[in-house]
DNA sequence: CTGAAAGCGCTTACAG
DNA sequence: CTGAAAGCGCTTACAG
């Protein structure tokens, strides 16, 4: 029973399993992390207490005496993108095995919530950092990653070197597949639709690795997009609606992700246009989501799981203080559905 | 510069801003969290200091003096599953104006695993708990938590009392809400198709109350379950397969969750089975994976937003040591699509 | 094999 | 308006 009686204070202590045990705290500390040698009867005594007085070691204390910390914060843009969640999944599962705690939080794209975010990881001064690139990096966000030094790796943008360590798909390449498929194809005519791209650096970068890539080869490309219309289904049932109002004789439509692009074929598929023979359309992303009952988007995948991993290694490594791959691009592949028409090899 | 050189300490203290701007590290605190009364001048010089040094307040020392934490820890199934991720994002962000923080975990359905989830979130000591129900609970979870008297409410599973406060719709009601469709339809003959329901008790109890009611009323009932299958599209992909081979004359099917029934339909639209002519469909969940490109998945909807909402709030309240309702049922939507035809009221 | 001392970086409760 | 003391619950580095 401590002197002064603290609000909150909460569960046994060293202290308490101690008394019960009728050990100093020091030697519990010592049964309880199996360090040093402890003479089994007393191991014994010491595990029982601890059991039955429900025992759970205040890791707050535990890191603030050791300055060391099982958690790695990983920052992502949302969590309800399949995409990042699947990566997130994969970083948490290499983790486990290694006694490291996976600490999530979203950005939505926004570069103060970074800063806050990054703070705010900061503060419980963790083991590694992952943060998603493909937001704009505010110079203060940079600042105090420098004056913690962190161990941080960051995910998703394999165009950008940034930090020790750099993982993900070549987002430049990806645009440039897309484009060389519809020019392959034989189209004259292509649209891309897409939403938040001023926020979104990654889907920029795609997007416009298209768009360069279509005009050098002189074919006619219309972009539609928005600012505020939701990356999902709907989203993209939206611009597509504004696509077919306004514009004729587009043969191809290419969206930012999977999701957005079944809405568009949802939508097509409402007006009566047929999908691939009117018009062509893909997606990007791979997910559980390019599979609809009878459409089988033609998208690209890569590897959300080596994606994660190879992210959760690094922090590791880098963690440990070993040396890391400052640049790590993942492959993207280009998968055939049926909502585009295969172009002839 | 302290005395002794311990590994892995980060960042500028407390002590460090104090020297940095001639005051006492009482001082600096005072004027980082605005308390006390501390003059303009001081402030203003403490502030530049912990700027210019990137100072970030060590939560995990905070805490600790403080006996407080800014952290609500959410335990749940999986983070992949839409209609979880959704019910998260509607937590962190009612949490958020409150200066709250969600760390998450997932314990897969498994109860092993949710005992040491909910050890390592108690080890951080947080404001609140949030957990999933629908898992086997064991004995020595509901041990530590009551040892440790957090602030813990549970959302998901209505049916079931537990804990100060539950937050969720009845799966019950959702399962009869089912059957009562078929049998209005008039059918005869129905399925439902699953997955691990052994460790997924929610779904267990909407597959039994399903089954119940149309037992009740004298049609034919057959379940196609798997502990193993993925609940994606592809295991209702693949537990299609099988009913279609092994049975005949069944002329509906209630799939655990939308992905699977999505799947389901596409390998009937393979097998050249009308949906919803020949056979009717429905799903569970309503999220935007309702929606396919011409399917429209008659399914049972609810507000995930609310669920998050009333949960944090709850949280909140026990927190402050408040009284909660104890049990706080969602309604459950019937939604009509094209999956299956309407009965005439 | 066991434990007393000092420290981690903060906060609470006072004293001036 | 400002600060010295004691404590949060652990760990490190010693001493016995």
């Amino acid at each position: 029973m401590s002197k002064t009686t603290r609000p909150g204070s909460r569960g046994a202590t060293l202290a308490d399993v101690g008394r019960a045990a009728n050990v100093s705290p020091m030697t519990v500390s010592k049964v309880l992390r199996k360090t040093g040698r402890i003479s089994e009867k007393t191991q014994e005594r010491v595990m029982q207490a601890a059991v039955s007085l429900g025992y759970v070691n205040n890791q707050l204390a535990s890191f603030l005496g050791s300055a060391t910390s099982d958690i790695v914060c990983v920052l992502i843009p949302s969590a309800s993108d399949s995409v990042f969640s699947e990566i997130l999944s994969s970083i948490s599962e290499t983790l486990r095995p290694f006694d490291l705690r996976t600490f999530v939080g979203e950005s939505n794209f926004n570069p103060e919530i970074e800063f806050e975010q990054v703070r705010s990881f900061l503060s419980i001064r963790p083991a590694g950092l992952i943060l998603s690139g493909g937001v704009k990096r505010l110079a203060k966000t940079d600042d105090i990653l420098d004056k913690h030094g962190s161990a941080t790796v960051q995910i998703w943008d394999g165009d950008t070197r940034s930090g020790a360590a750099n993982i993900g798909p070549s987002h430049k390449v990806a645009g440039r597949m897309m484009a060389e498929h519809f020019i392959k194809a034989g189209l004259k005519n292509v649209a891309y639709i897409g939403s938040e791209l001023g926020a979104d650096l990654c889907a920029a970068q795609r997007a416009q690795a298209f768009e360069r890539t279509l005009r050098r080869h002189g074919i006619g490309f219309t972009a539609i997009t928005s600012e505020c219309v939701p990356r999902q289904a709907k989203g993209g049932a939206w611009l597509t609606e504004q696509m077919l109002d306004d514009h004729t004789g587009i043969e191809g439509v290419h969206f930012l992700n999977d999701a957005m692009a079944l809405g568009g074929i949802r939508t097509m598929y409402q007006r009566g246009l047929n999908v691939p023979d009117q018009m062509q359309v893909t997606g990007f992303n791979g997910t559980s989501l390019a599979t609809s009952v009878r459409t089988q988007l033609t998208t690209i995948n890569m590897s959300y799981t080596d994606i994660g991993e190879a992210a959760a290694q690094s922090v590791m490594s880098l963690a440990r203080g070993e040396a890391v791959a400052a640049s790590q691009v993942q492959e993207s592949c280009f998968v055939q559905g049926n909502s585009t028409i295969a172009p002839q090899s």
